[in-house]
DNA sequence: TTACAATTTGTTGCATGCAAGAAATGCTAG
DNA sequence: CTAGCATTTCTTGCATGCAACAAATTGTAA
């Protein structure tokens, strides 16, 4: 399993209560399942607060994508299509090929030596075979690349997709094909050469190849685990 | 003047309540102004309902980046700084660009139409010398080029960018700049080739530095506006 | 059995009262 | 006149009651 699941970041420019922490961990995590139904009062009493903060929690819930409110019926944890899922990994790409371009024009160096203990780590965890080690470095990867572009608002839209595409760990599991392993470890170590070499337009070209191939493995996967368990 | 601000979008995901749509206008079209305070009490007098509904809205507009709310004191507009100005411009470069990518890619014939008849009309008003109405037709190329797109995530993240930047109309305000006129009437001809030749990467890379261009111009506005009237 | 209508149940939407706290105001002492 | 403290005022945060509505359930007639 994973312990941390969420998309944890230093991002918190709009209020972060930790009732919607809960709520949104017991989504992402899948202790509540797609379809079900999130009753305030139920909810309120299992938190044992009133039915107004978790409303509140719901509807940022609900612009956050993970919930669906249906007036006077419910509000339901919402899947995404697997449209949607193809959508979210464009504007990935978007993303982190930005930040990366970002980072590259500003020459950050601790953010530079953090990614590169970084791919060191990973290098470690590949030869051990130890898949769900790389799998949390990995992401720690393109997070810190992300926070190194120092931007508040790349980071609030990259959080906010980021907590939709986190949704059944999606992302985690992505990596296993054989092969990709190694392959990625080599697309992360390019992008710090680039980085490196200030050339923001090789570091985005880069980092969005990199993105596009990883999100074709993670769709790819997203669809088999459809097809398993239809909603 | 100005009659519609914010960004109208067929995106209607998540719930928009009329009470919310009007308040989202009071900010961006400047009828409160940054600093401004949006008391909930006051408010839902104005608008003859009770509490609850006036501070569900002010909670989205928190999210939107409009107000922010300080917890036991008050809800205030806010004003974005100088340099999240310039973030939301690169991440409305991204977005854009990923837009006409996408569209390139598409092949979407109705939009490239709809697109080319934007021109011509853009072309009339440049020579009668109407400001006003081809800054609104700009607005409209941009919109109906990301819509094209035919991506609901991305227009959602568009969309919260863009009422975001809508804010004291600094979009609307930018072109002005003697010569600036022709040349982005000429950028967005070639934009709309290179999406004719299906051309995805030249239509992304033309029209990144399309929007790079006017964001500086529009930067540069916003920076003379903040040094008039300092929050 | 089936179709259909009435009723019951369950849920969110809204109104409102009260508590907690921040900030402004006034008051008092020096 | 000024500094500091008490008080008052204004704001949001939370709890809770009730209304509105959707959907499930039950009963009934054919």
């Amino acid at each position: 399993m994973q312990e941390s699941s969420s998309v944890e970041s230093k991002t918190k420019s709009v209020a972060e209560t930790p009732l919607l922490t809960r709520l949104r961990q017991m989504i992402v995590t899948g202790v509540v399942q797609p379809g079900d139904l999130l009753a305030e009062t139920a909810l309120a009493q299992d938190f044992e607060v009133s039915r107004t903060p978790i409303r509140e929690a719901l509807k940022q819930l609900e612009r956050e994508g993970l919930v669906e409110v249906r007036s006077r019926v419910g509000t339901f944890v919402r899947k995404p299509t697997q449209r949607e899922i193809h959508e979210m990994f464009s504007l990935k790409e978007a993303f982190e090929g930005l930040a990366a371009g970002l980072l590259a024009r500003r020459g950050a160096v601790p953010e530079l030596e953090q990614l590169k203990e970084n791919v060191a780590r990973s290098q470690q965890a590949v030869e051990n075979g130890d898949a769900e080690l790389y799998s949390q470095l990995v992401h720690e990867f393109h997070s810190t690349l992300v926070a190194g572009a120092d931007s508040r608002k790349l980071s609030e839209h990259y959080d906010l997709l980021m907590n939709q595409l986190a949704y059944h760990r999606i992302v985690s599991q992505t990596l296993s094909l054989p092969g990709r392993l190694q392959n990625s470890q080599n697309e992360h170590q390019a992008i710090i050469d680039a980085i490196s070499s200030k050339d923001p337009l090789t570091a985005e070209l880069i980092m969005r190849r990199h993105v596009a191939a990883s999100s074709q493995s993670a769709a790819l996967a997203a669809l088999r685990e459809d097809e398993e368990h239809p909603g």
